[in-house]
DNA sequence: ATGAATGATACCATTGAGGTATCATTCGTC
DNA sequence: GACGAATGATACCTCAATGGTATCATTCAT
């Protein structure tokens, strides 16, 4: 069971990269030759974080991607939501036939507060506070 | 991302439905009949539960299973170590092979904060709390 | 004897994750 | 202008895990 799959953590990775080079054009090659993230993979990543505004692009020869978002705006939480789909540990397995009970259900209130925990210091856990760390 | 898969789900709410009946011994096929628990899947289960000691089984006719723990000492998160591996949800994805930065490296420090916290919330969690809840 | 139950195990199907490949397009450089 | 290096878009592939089923032997109450 593990907070991040292999697609965010790529993504923080590279994400930290950059945000210690800023402002410059950093491309997938580079981060293939520096931090032995695979570039095939990278490249679907990057377009990701470009369509959702943390990277802009430029192609053709020393193309590459600039980071958009200052690193302290980036949370984790978004790239966990974006990469991963929102955090959200307790939905329930019964969905919509044999169960309406999701308000009530002492299981699922018990997986909400341990959710609601995890998200609220999720939200404190930017690229920043990363790169301080 | 779900704190708990089907198969955990499942044990879960057989276990408070037989807490609930205790001492009786329950089938599979009432557990089908009444909680719509699927009898083949829960079968699997069981033998699971059993072997680690929650359940004795009784073979043959009228046969079935009888609760041997009580509730208040089921925990859920053994459950879900028995089910699907012990809760450990910061695992460096660069496993051996970049990194060795396991202890230092911010974002893991991050998650195991979570990882933590989540745990000791969990640890209170049994199948006589959730009976109560 | 029969039927209902578990023990043990093998099997199957679907899904998602991780990863690759392809083709078109853009753009700097020679 | 030709070439190479980069992205845009998208399709494809492979593998493992999950959820679920099936089978056969065994046990036991009736
Ligand atoms: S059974 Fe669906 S939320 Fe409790
Ligand atoms: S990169 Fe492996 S723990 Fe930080």
């Amino acid at each position: 069971m593990n907070l991040l799959n292999r697609t965010t953590d790529y993504a923080v990775r590279a994400l930290i990269y950059m945000a210690g080079k800023a402002p410059a054009r950093v491309s997938t090659s580079d981060l293939d030759r520096e931090l032995h993230l695979p570039r095939p993979f990278m490249r679907k990543t990057f377009q990701i974080l470009q369509k959702a505004g943390y990277l802009t692009s430029l192609k053709g020869k020393n193309g590459g991607f600039i980071l958009q978002a200052s690193a302290d705006k980036i949370r984790l939480v978004d790239l966990i939501a974006l990469f991963q789909g929102p955090v959200s540990m307790g939905d329930c397995l019964f969905k919509k036939k044999l169960c309406e009970c999701v308000r009530t259900c002492p299981l699922r209130r018990e997986i909400k507060q341990i959710e609601t925990m995890a998200l609220s210091h999720l939200r404190g856990v930017t690229i920043a506070s990363l790169m301080k760390g």
